[in-house]
DNA sequence: ATACTACTTTGAGTTTACTCAAAGTCAAGG
DNA sequence: CCTTGACTTTGAGTAAACTCAAAGTAGTAT
């Protein structure tokens, strides 16, 4: 065992893999299954992970946490197995993603923003009651004075 | 119609509550079986919206999408209310949420990170071709070189 | 008053993304 | 050599979050 020759070419078998990118085997053969992940060698009938199909499904955690269904995903590595005649395309995707991510933070800041606001309100409920919300601009007002925070909704 | 009575305290049918918070009346009427929507009165047989109900509609949809499942909301609606006695509860459940919220925007930051990183990957080819994916690191350090931004994955 | 919508309920169906189970075969390490 | 883990296919099952269909009813416009 650890052979130099391997050691720097090193393979993974779907259980070391799985550990690795914190899947499940199940899932990764899945993947393979629905197109996700293209190019898994094997070695008999078994798979064989090398560090780029490691790579290639970081980029499908990273593209499906920012919220790309998995059949997106599948389209974009299709396009990546046409070649480089699909560069173009894969650019655009990838803008338009990036785009959308933004989006996605900007929104989602704007939310943390007012969960943030109803834990002042519980903080201030245990020290003097629940404040009435009929008032909601009020209590706005008054989450700003004392926090210097904004918040909008 | 216009009476200014109601104009001061509007309520609305489930079709402008819909139009209004951006769900199908449907999804209304699920959210409001599932207990995630508590006290919509009726007119008759109809739902009728206030804007009290339209804010306790805008909160789930800030729970939501900040990755909140259905279920834990319904949760946090059923402590609500149970009134006061619960607030604790609800500070623990929004301050762990908050920080939740936090981890994630880190992580999706990151990721835009490495998606940003492919649009350049891309522009790059489109002038010179294809980088030989295969030196990952050297393409990182021309990244950082020609952008100034950094990666890590 | 009547026609036309928009509404009601109940219950079934859909989509996404897994996840498991069965039944049998295969290969490598201790 | 034998245990362990992996492989195959097929097919079913699950959970979350809707989404639609059917049949009936109530409120508004003319």
């Amino acid at each position: 065992m650890n052979n130099p020759d391997k050691a720097h070419q090193a393979v993974y078998t779907i259980a070391q893999a799985a550990r690795k990118t914190g899947y499940d085997a199940e899932t990764l053969r899945y993947y393979e299954r629905e197109g996700l992940l293209r190019g898994i060698a094997r070695k008999g009938a078994r798979r064989v992970y090398t560090e780029e199909n490691l790579r290639a499904i970081s980029l499908i955690t990273c593209l499906k946490k920012t919220g790309m269904p998995l059949k997106a995903i599948k389209e974009y590595v299709a396009l990546t197995a046409r070649g480089e005649k699909t560069v173009a395309k894969r650019l655009d995707l990838m803008r338009r993603h990036s785009r959308e991510v933004a989006r996605q933070l900007a929104e989602v800041t704007s939310f943390k923003e007012r969960i943030d606001f109803k834990v002042w309100y519980y903080e201030t409920a245990q020290r003097e009651g629940l404040p009435a919300v009929a008032d909601v601009d009020a209590l706005l007002a008054r989450y700003r004075r004392e926090t210097g925070r904004n918040v909008s909704f």
